[in-house]
DNA sequence: AAGGAGGTCAACCGCTGGATG
DNA sequence: CCATCCAGCGGTTGACCTCCT
């Protein structure tokens, strides 16, 4: 079978062994630089994959000139110069979105990074671990535990949104979420300014706009207490997204301030 | 002003699974 | 069916930055 990436790679080949000889080194004898990269590197790499699209990444040495590993060369692209990659704080949106995904698909950083448009999986990776593993280790739980996974599905995210919809109500769009830095046709998520209550001890909403819902009934979670809610997360749709652009204040707000870890650690001493 | 501690994030490493010959 | 190659993934590291003492 003879593929267009078939194709390609030999093209690819072929001109590593033949025309460009004199400059050509397979990785393995080429000295190949690491750490961070330069201004003209990237220049290097954003031509390369104009001209010759993502991919192939094993023949960039050769082609582009860079001195850089392949997979090094992908990584930079994916997550810095990729157009659509949107960079700076995560927001409420977005931080109920991935403590919601994590919880239905763990750590499968590139399917949540799929359903945050313009983010990387790095990224949520890194926020995950810098934030929210911080925080487990604050509250003395293993993030991993049915306790803490409670915890975040049961009172945070119901929080959360609570923390939205009040940002929402004093005028703020109710429809921030995610937009790239540069123009993009990838489909972005929309809250609307939602639907019914979610307050903490409601016992059913839509996380979505009637995607996602909670609903009481599974038997073996939290029971006591003002969490004594049982809950499931119920697979959601994100197929209705809409691509809305920034335009609220509370965009970079932080989920973990020491007064809401003050609250999850009084409420975790009280139930457990 | 200095330096130590802690946080953030870009980049690297090692492994895995799929494609190909 | 097997060996090899490669892209992609998740975990980890380390440089840099900020804050605190």
């Amino acid at each position: 079978m003879d593929t267009e990436y078939t194709r390609n790679v030999h093209m690819m080949r072929s001109l590593s062994d033949c025309g460009s000889s004199a400059t050509y080194e397979s990785e393995e004898h080429m000295v190949m630089k690491k750490g961070p990269w330069t201004e003209e590197e990237d220049s290097l790499l954003i031509n390369y994959v104009n001209v010759h699209g993502e991919g192939h990444w094993n023949s960039i040495a050769s082609i582009a000139g860079l001195k850089r590993t392949g997979k090094s060369c992908r990584l930079r692209w994916l997550n810095y110069l990729r157009p659509n990659v949107r960079r700076g704080n995560i927001t409420l949106h977005e931080q109920l979105l991935i403590l919601e995904l994590h919880s239905r698909w763990g750590n499968r950083w590139s399917k949540i990074a799929e359903e945050l448009p313009g983010r990387t999986d790095n990224e949520i990776k890194n926020y995950w671990r810098t934030r929210v593993l911080k925080q487990a280790k604050q509250l003395k739980c293993d993030v991993n535990s049915k306790k803490f996974r409670d915890t975040m599905r049961f009172v945070w995210m119901p929080r959360l949104m609570e923390q939205i919809q009040a940002s929402s109500s004093h005028g703020h769009s109710q429809t921030t979420m995610f937009s790239n830095t540069q123009a993009h046709t990838e489909p972005c998520v929309t809250i609307p300014t939602m639907l019914s209550v979610p307050s903490s001890d409601s016992m059913s909403y839509n996380l979505m706009g009637g995607g996602c819902s909670f609903s009481s009934s599974e038997p073996d979670s939290l029971e006591k207490g003002s969490i004594s809610t049982s809950c499931i997360l119920e697979p959601k749709d994100y197929s209705g997204v809409q691509v809305v652009e920034p335009s609220n204040d509370f965009g970079g707000a932080d989920l973990w301030t020491d007064e809401n870890i003050c609250f999850l650690q009084q409420l975790l001493a009280d139930d457990y």
